[in-house]
RNA sequence: GCGCCCUUAGCUCAGCCGGAUAGAGCAGCUGCCUUCUAAGCAGCAGGUCGCAGGUUCGAGUCCUGCAGGGCGCGCCA
């Protein structure tokens, strides 16, 4: 029972209601009242509200829909807060609540200040959000931004209502990639010292912020590496890439206002055995064989040969077919490692695990689900949240990168132009798997297609209401004002806006039990568009003006709800990781 | 061939664990700046919700099939 949603209070009266109608022998005694809701009227002819509980009930009742609904809306017409109640075919009843009641939850936002819209759902439950995790190879770049900022947000939205949440960062600091990075590094060693050793080979990384570290090499041991046998060198170089890249990413993700908790190295857990016991474990639980692969149907492919491998039988929990743990070098795969990883969440007390992937990772999912029931006996879940690659675009030109040629957008870059706040807001202005265009000229031009400006806008504007406001001496109260005060607030623009503002704890709960942020981005885009509606009403009719120097009443009334809907955007932006802007330049 | 995701207005997308007459932005058209910031507002126009069945009192939403698009398919991460 959340006391800050109005709906969930409707609800309880609801509820109430049909206890009432069961004692009065209208309705049998214990019906289950699980599916009945309450949800916000659609079509404002509707009324505020509507609620279900008739036309579910009908059947386990044993009575037709309105004749249950008919008994419900006379049953709470009775109820204080309810102005009208009437029952609709096929069986809704509408409800219109009184002024008051709407009025008052301008009070409760500004009694709860930053706690509005905070619930106890998750009742404290750990759950460990594992998101950006780019390899140490080099910067982020533009195409690590969608996740980074999606699970960031998604982790304050878990934080918001009630979880205990833990930011996680994966460093995928072993294998092949981070040979290529010594390799590459020791190209650019050579350079320095003057070996003109061609072009970056193939696989290697060609982009020039490798430099700094071939620099400090030279700069420490001058050149005792330089025609050293690699295996001399691809330990150290491999390390001191890392270091270097881990440093810049933290930095990038410092200048997104992203800060991980934990941060888990991928080399730490081969070396510390993690990998060896968490087989060790499917093993004692007969989850693993030697086997040899089906080659993939309906698609031809040259190189196939049957091996048998070390398989995870993960289709014993739901995958299509049974996984390899290990490389024909003897090495492990990366899903072994990655089965490791999982396991040391879960035995660091995460039961519910949320993993932030590229769409490209999709053919994971199953495998890694699976992994996750098998090492915790069923015990714990994954959810994965697939983002779809962004289209990139300058001024309306797709924008391809090429590692290889390393034509490469750099995240620090785009953050310098663009600033983190749009960067951040656009890439939540969509569903995660659905596609994304974002568009370096239109987010430098700050024009109004950039979607943040209208929300920051609303922001600003109510800012500079309540600078006016004490410039003429007629200050904002700290508290809560009164239900005679707030009774002034009785323009339907103005009881639009608060209807509006009173949904934030539903839009809250729903983005976040559906793991999707961006339905915060779309429900702050409402509630500006609502705040710009009443601001434009003022200009046009002197009446409506927020600042009445002849009615400092209605002023004080009015100076709430500015409040009020300035705390909703402020909170809203803080879930999205976007700051809110006190004026426009 | 198989798996996952997607298909809603001219374009880009919302649509709240099924709910009443499907919404917003952009593009187009018409209005609104001596007045708290016009980066804004009001209005007009625009949709067989890919197609066909099914479940249900009720389907854009759930199920099945089909079509189209995206991603992926042993020892890359």
């Amino acid at each position: 029972m959340d006391p800050m949603n109005p709906f969930t209070t409707l609800l309880a009266t609801v509820r109430h209601a049909l206890t009432d109608l069961a004692a009065a022998g209208v309705l049998p005694e214990g019906l289950d009242t699980e599916r009945v809701s309450v949800e916000p009227a659609r079509d404002p002819a509707h009324g505020d509200a509507a609620t279900n509980a008739a036309m579910v009930l009908a059947k386990p009742a044993g009575r037709k829909p309105m004749a249950i609904a008919t008994p419900l809306a006379e049953a709470l017409m009775r109820d204080p807060d309810v102005a009208h109640a009437e029952a609709a075919a096929p069986g809704f009843v509408n409800l219109r609540m009184r002024d008051a009641f709407w009025q008052r939850q301008v009070a409760v936002i500004l009694e709860a200040g930053d706690d509005y819209g905070r619930c106890d759902l998750g009742q404290g439950l750990a759950v460990n959000v594992e998101y950006c995790s780019a390899n140490p190879t080099g910067p982020l770049h533009v195409g690590h931004a969608r996740g980074t900022v999606v699970g960031d947000a998604l982790a304050s939205l878990l934080e918001r209502v009630g979880y205990a949440v833990t930011r996680e960062y994966y460093v995928n600091d072993g294998g092949a990639q981070i040979e290529a990075l010594a390799r590459s590094i020791h190209h650019r060693y050579r350079e320095i010292l003057g070996d003109a050793p061609g072009p970056m080979p193939d696989g290697l990384y060609p982009f020039a912020e490798l430099m700094p570290v071939a620099e400090a090499i030279v700069a420490r041991d001058g050149d005792r590496w330089r025609s050293a046998d690699e295996s001399a060198w691809l330990v150290p170089f491999g390390r001191a890439g890392v270091e270097a890249m881990r440093a810049r990413i933290e930095s990038d993700l410092s200048a997104l206002g992203v800060h991980h908790d934990v941060f888990v190295s991928e080399k730490s857990l081969v070396e510390e055995g993690r990998v060896d016991a968490a087989l060790d474990q499917l093993r004692a639980d007969g989850l693993l064989y030697e086997g040899t692969l089906p080659p993939p149907k309906g698609r031809v492919d040259e190189d196939w040969e049957p091996v048998p491998q070390l398989l995870f039988r993960s289709t014993s929990f739901g995958d299509d077919i049974d996984r390899p743990l290990v490389r024909s070098t003897g090495a492990w795969t990366y899903f072994a490692a990655d089965l490791a990883y999982h396991l040391d969440k879960y035995r660091r007390g995460f039961a519910w695990q949320i993993d932030v992937w590229g769409a490209d990772h999709g053919g994971y999912v199953k495998r890694m689900q699976a992994a996750v029931r098998a090492l915790s006996g069923g015990r714990a879940k994954l959810d994965v949240l697939l983002c779809r690659l962004v289209n990139i675009l300058d001024g309306g030109q797709p924008l391809k990168m090429s590692k290889r040629a390393g034509r490469i957008v750099w995240l620090a870059d785009v953050i310098d132009e663009v600033g983190a706040d749009a960067l951040r807001f656009i890439m939540l202005t969509r569903k995660s798997d659905a596609p994304l265009d974002f568009d370096l000229q239109k987010a430098i031009e700050q024009s109004k297609d950039n979607p943040v400006f209208y929300v920051q806008y609303a922001h600003a504007r109510i800012c500079s209401v309540l600078r006016n406001a004490a410039a003429l001496d007629m200050r904002a109260e700290e508290g809560a004002p009164d239900a005679a005060l707030l009774a002034r607030l009785d323009d339907p623009a103005e009881l639009s806006l608060i209807r509006r503002l009173a949904t934030m704890p539903r839009v809250v709960e729903g983005a976040a039990v559906n793991l999707e942020p961006h339905r915060v981005a779309f429900f702050l885009h409402d509630v500006a568009a609502e705040f710009h509606t009443l601001w434009t009403r003022g200009k046009e009719q002197p009446t409506l003006r927020f600042l009445r120097e002849d009615d400092l009443e209605l002023t004080r009334a009015r100076l709430a709800l500015l409040r009020a809907t300035q705390t909703v955007l402020r909170l809203g932006l803080r879930i999205m990781g976007v700051r809110p802007v006190e004026e426009m330049h």
